[in-house]
DNA sequence: GTACATGATTATTA
DNA sequence: TAATAATCATGTAC
């Protein structure tokens, strides 16, 4: 019970004013004769509103919706402070990166590291704002509490009661903070894991590589475990992606293999060419070993694949040792431009490639094209061709 | 916005 | 169990 005060008779405000009553009413209030006949009055009305209240107002049981936050930003990491290490959540994104791309995963979990790390800072930013908020709060009502108790009963009890009150109310913010900051976090992870499970096209050089096997193995495009862990190596990739990747190749180009003769004709040009920068002797340098070389199956030998074979047993001569300005012209198995299955717009691309002393130049050439003199080009198979596989060598 | 390319996923098959 | 075929979903060029 509020302590109280001396009473003297004070005539009553007429009609309070709206807002803060004046000091001379407030004096005159206390001076009021009366005062203490009312204010035991107003004591027992209020020791029973605050019993009811107390009453409805009992703290339950801890709440469990908060509980579940509180557990959820621990394990999130956004409840602790900042720290160097990572956050649970980032550890786990750091082990389960399936079929992504390596070279990516870093700038993936940094980025996911940094936004977490904004997300955290915003809570304690929001978390230190609400509490202070709420300590400020508490004491000008608390002030505001005691230096109403001299005018009204206000007990001790009361103002812990209000305080509660307020903390209460404060709490309830919190847990929107904690909400919202949950949902920021769980929108966060799931970006992240769609960005793991999101298509990216792969690089230029693991494409090529993926190709170059692909084409140089026509006839029998199913790379051993080991060519794939070699081509997923050296693609950047996965052997997964790798194996997804030649899935989709055999049966888009079973699908449509006109779609794909450019493509097959740049490849195994382009092939020849490197190994004949490489100074192949034959050997698919530049390829993984394949597990067979049959020509059966759905897959059969392409012309193309014959000018490469061509072009890689090209690739083991040598300009002559002997200076001067010999010319050596090495005429390939003659295949017409129909039989060879290229586009007329690959007709007459020349690619150039430096061995030893000499160059290699090769080419798919019409038919009625000059060649250099002493060049060699296929025979006529006697059907008429349209176009020559054509590689000289110059010293 | 649309069409096409392409990597990934899934059900089926040998 | 790997390959195939169909399909989905996204990237990219126009």
């Amino acid at each position: 019970m509020g302590s109280l005060l001396s009473g003297k008779p004070v005539s009553p405000p007429p009609t309070p004013p709206a807002g803060v009553p004046s000091l001379a009413v407030k004096h005159a209030l206390n001076c009021h004769r009366m005062k203490p006949a009312l204010f035991s009055v107003l004591c027992e009305i209020k020791e029973k509103t605050v019993l009811s209240i107390h009453g409805i107002q009992e703290e339950g049981p801890p709440n469990a919706q908060l509980m579940r936050l509180d557990n959820m930003l621990l394990a999130e990491g956004v409840s602790r402070p900042e720290r160097r290490g990572r956050g649970g959540s980032a550890a786990a994104a750091n082990t389960a990166t399936p079929g992504g791309c390596p070279n990516d995963n870093s700038l993936e979990h940094s980025d996911y590291r940094a936004k977490l790390s904004q997300i955290r800072q915003i809570y304690h930013s929001e978390l230190e704002k609400y509490e202070q908020a709420c300590h400020e709060f508490t004491t000008h009502v608390t002030n505001l509490l005691r230096e109403q108790s001299r005018m009204r009963p206000v007990s001790p009890k009361e103002i812990e009661r209000m305080v509660g009150v307020i903390h209460g109310k404060f709490n309830a913010i919190q847990m929107q903070l904690k909400q919202s900051t949950c949902e920021a976090v769980m929108t966060l992870r799931s970006r992240f894991l769609d960005a793991r499970r999101k298509r990216r096209n792969f690089s230029k050089q693991a494409t090529e590589v993926l190709n170059e096997y692909f084409y140089s193995h026509l006839s029998n495009p199913y790379p051993s475990e080991e060519a794939k862990e070699e081509l997923a190596r050296r693609g950047g990739i996965t052997v997964s992606q790798v194996s997804n990747w030649f899935g989709n190749k055999r049966i888009r180009y079973k699908k449509n293999m006109g779609k794909f003769q450019e493509e097959a004709t740049i490849y195994t040009t382009k092939m020849a060419v490197d190994t004949t920068k490489i100074g192949g002797l034959g050997s698919q340098a530049s390829c993984p070993s394949t597990p067979s070389s049959g020509s059966s199956g759905p897959f059969p030998l392409t012309s193309a694949r014959d000018a490469l074979i061509t072009l890689q047993t090209l690739a083991s001569l040598r300009p002559a040792p002997a200076g001067g300005s010999l010319r050596s012209q090495v005429s390939l198995r003659a295949q017409s431009k129909d039989a060879l299955g290229v586009p007329d717009s690959v007709l007459g691309q020349r690619h150039r490639a430096q061995v030893g002393g000499g160059s290699w130049e090769c080419a798919i050439l019409p038919a009625t094209s000059q060649l250099p003199q002493g060049s060699l080009r296929g025979p006529s198979n006697g059907e008429g061709p349209t176009g020559y596989l054509v590689c000289c060598l110059d010293d």
